[in-house]
RNA sequence: GCCGGAGUAGCGUAGUGGUAGCGCAACCCCUUGGUAAGGGGUAGGUCGUGAGUUCGAUUCUCACCUCCGGCACCA
């Protein structure tokens, strides 16, 4: 038999009671006046509930509170209604649409045919402040479906009016008030708009496109940031001013790592000599990792005709984002925008026989892509790159051991960089957008569950999205933030279906026939711009020894052991390391400053050994050692801390200083 | 590409309808110093580029280039 009672669990384990037709205000008010003040919200049979809202019999409430991790969107919501409630009452004509709460605030989009400036952000934000002191009670209605369309339409509400119409008819809206002041809203808020508190802020306008695209109309968007105390707040906006000194933006020039020039063109890098250290180191990894992967090296042409590019599909899909062709002779010339067709060709060159495969080519090579002008973000996002690429040519009986071996060459990366914060993306197509993607529905479903098996089997975690693919398969990537707070796939793992057929791509089988291969596109390490910036922000410009533009710096304390100095420096600049490319990465500050200057210079440089000489070590071989950390070793002889760096240069150690 | 903002010395910045300062860096001099900024001096700018308005433009207007914050795009 169904209780009339509405019960309630505390956090003491106790239950409690009441009649139904209660709110959850009136619980929290029996209970407490702290839960009272506390409670913003309430599950009710785990469904979002109004406190204000009386619940009817044999439910399970649960009531939110400030300290809940909930509290964050509740308030960010409401925060959301109040922004559209200044924005209406100090810019009546303007109309609104939708507004949620994202990450760390929240924004609301508005039609208005005048931009919003700074000074209006301040006064819609003064405007809030006052909504939240006067503290107005919230109310909430139910209107059918059509009623609720004629109502915004009548108030010129036309992209309200064609949200509730996207609602199926003959169902109900639910529509919010703040005082007079209302909105469709799925709910729940809070009893009144005081509950928000003041810990929030505008923080800028931006222009959104309807519904996300790009043929709609441009909508003005105000974003704010919102937290449950002001102390919140404070940290929040902390960690953006910290997030600021490692953008790679930023370190790039103070470490003199890249630059750009408006006469090369936006997107065009120009990588400075500290900066090409570390693309020549990450090269080196990948040589030598993908040589115990077996992979052979190529090299291929930057340029290719048009030929090449109907027939890898690319022109088909990409031709706006490729730059214009170079017409000689008439012939059409592009710079390619990536490197697969070439290395198609490589594979198609020679007859392949089911025994030789997989076959596997690498190459470090440069692309270039005429990405949208407003997309380009330093290092990030670029129109000329140096993709870490590769091309896996192998059976289909073969495919799935080498997509796991291909994801557990990206593990030794991460591992080796300690790169943690990411997580994998099974992208696959949109199937309600086909006309991006190849129509071969029964191949793009076994190449999915190859990947989602090899996936499962190698045991990594991985979430799926759809619209993600590439138009010839479906691929792994994984998605990293920038400090900035963007989303970017930092490498990627795919699955190939359709090189086999625009390449004629195929292998010789046991039964002397030819068969079709799958292609694995593969890129680890991504661009070296890319990846570049990423661990740019990863280290905050403190690299590792074995990527430090400059592994030592040696500091003479005093002119009389400059000779000690020079010694020392052609004693490390002499000693090989691994790789051949040179010896240590070590320089001298000559300069006539005082030790205590050049420690700091050392130090902003981010360079991990400083080097002190001074009349003692000179006299008695030594080098007296400090870390980038501060910590002093005291004094060393020569060799040991050149066999101490050297270690960590070879052995790639990410030392914890 | 779209909406908005910005561009002053290598970097960070101030400022104005009458052709520009400051800090750091650079260079020189003094200081030879023991683990994050010693002192003094010198030099460095077609105020992003082009056009227009004006007696006169770095300042106002327009176009372009580049950057920044979003949106859209991302093989």
């Amino acid at each position: 038999m169904p209780s009339s009672r509405v019960t309630i669990s505390l956090p003491d384990g106790k239950a409690m009671s009441f009649a139904a037709g209660v709110t959850g205000a009136e619980i929290a008010a029996s209970i407490g006046p702290g839960l009272a003040k506390a409670a913003l919200a309430a599950e009710v049979n785990g469904e979002p509930w109004d406190l204000f809202r009386p619940i009817k019999a044999d439910a399970q409430l649960r009531i939110i509170t400030r300290k809940d991790p909930e509290a964050l969107e509740l308030i960010r919501h409401d925060a959301a209604h109040v922004l559209a409630m200044a924005v209406q009452d100090i810019f009546p004509k303007t109309q609104v649409t939708i507004g949620p709460a994202i990450e760390n605030g929240f924004y609301y989009d508005f039609a208005r045919d005048q931009p919003f400036t700074q000074d209006d952000l301040a006064r819609i934000e003064a405007r809030m402040r006052e909504i939240v002191e006067a503290d107005l009670p919230t109310r909430r209605e139910v209107w059918p479906r059509d009623e609720a369309i004629a109502h915004f339409e009548k108030m010129g509400e036309h992209y309200k009016a064609e949200l509730i119409r996207g609602i199926p008819p003959g169902e109900d809206v639910s529509i919010y008030f703040h005082g007079s002041w209302h909105d469709l809203c799925r709910g729940p808020h809070f009893v009144s708009t005081g509950k928000i508190g003041q810990a929030f802020r505008l923080t800028n306008v931006a222009g959104a496109y309807w519904r996300g695209d790009s043929k709609n109309a441009q909508l003005q968007r105000i974003y704010g940031t919102a937290w449950r105390d002001e102390k919140e707040l404070e940290a929040y906006l902390h960690r953006l001013e910290e997030a600021e000194k490692r953008d790679h933006r930023r370190i790039g020039k103070e470490l003199e790592l890249f630059t750009f020039s408006p006469d090369v063109g936006a997107g065009l890098p120009l990588w400075m000599p500290n900066g090409m250290v570390i693309r020549q180191e990450l090269e080196f990894l990948a040589l030598q990792e993908e040589r115990k992967d077996g992979y052979r090296r190529v090299a291929t042409p930057h340029i290719a005709k048009d030929a090449l590019y109907l027939r890898s599909r690319h022109l088909h899909y990409y031709k706006e984002d490729m730059y214009a062709p170079l017409d000689i002779d008439g012939e059409k010339y592009y710079l390619r925008p990536m490197n697969c067709p070439h290395h198609h060709l490589i594979y198609g060159a020679t007859r392949h026989s089911y025994r030789e495969l997989p076959v596997r080519i690498a190459e470090y090579a440069q692309d270039y892509r005429y990405e949208a002008s407003g997309g380009l973000s330093g290092l990030m996002r670029v129109r000329g790159f140096c993709q870490n690429d590769a091309h896996i040519y192998c059976r289909y009986d073969q495919a799935k051991e080498e997509f796991i071996n291909v994801m557990r060459l990206h593990a030794r990366y991460y591992d080796l960089m300690g790169i943690k914060e990411y997580y994998m993306r099974l992208s696959l197509p949109d199937t309600a957008n086909l006309e991006k993607y190849i129509d071969e529905p029964e191949r793009w479903l076994t190449a999915a569950e190859i990947i989602r098996s090899a996936m499962k089997e190698s045991g990594y975690p991985y979430i799926e999205a759809k619209g993600e693919a590439a138009f010839y398969g479906p691929k792994v990537d994984f998605m990293i933030k920038s400090v900035i707070g963007t989303e970017y796939a930092i490498s990627t793992n795919q699955l190939d279906f359709l090189a086999t057929q625009t390449f004629g791509l195929a292998y010789v089988g046991e039964d002397g026939k030819e068969h079709p291969v799958y292609v694995i596109h593969r890129a680890p390490l991504g661009s070296h711009e890319r990846f570049t910036a990423f661990l740019i922000e990863h280290y905050a410009g403190a690299f590792p020894v074995w990527l430090a533009p400059v592994q030592a710096r040696i500091v003479p304390i005093t002119d009389r052991v400059s000779e000690y100095a020079r010694k020392v420096e052609k004693r490390m600049l002499d000693e090989p390391v691994f790789n051949g490319t040179a010896g240590l990465r070590v320089d001298t500050d000559f300069s006539g400053e005082r030790m205590q200057r050049k420690i700091r210079e050392a130090q902003t440089r981010k360079i991990p050994y400083m080097l002190v000489i001074g009349d003692r070590e000179a006299e008695s071989g030594t080098v007296a050692v400090r870390l980038r950390s501060g910590r002093d070793l005291g004094a060393m002889p020569l060799e040991t801390v050149i066999a101490r760096i050297r270690q960590e240069a070879e052995n790639r150690h990410d030392v914890a200083e």
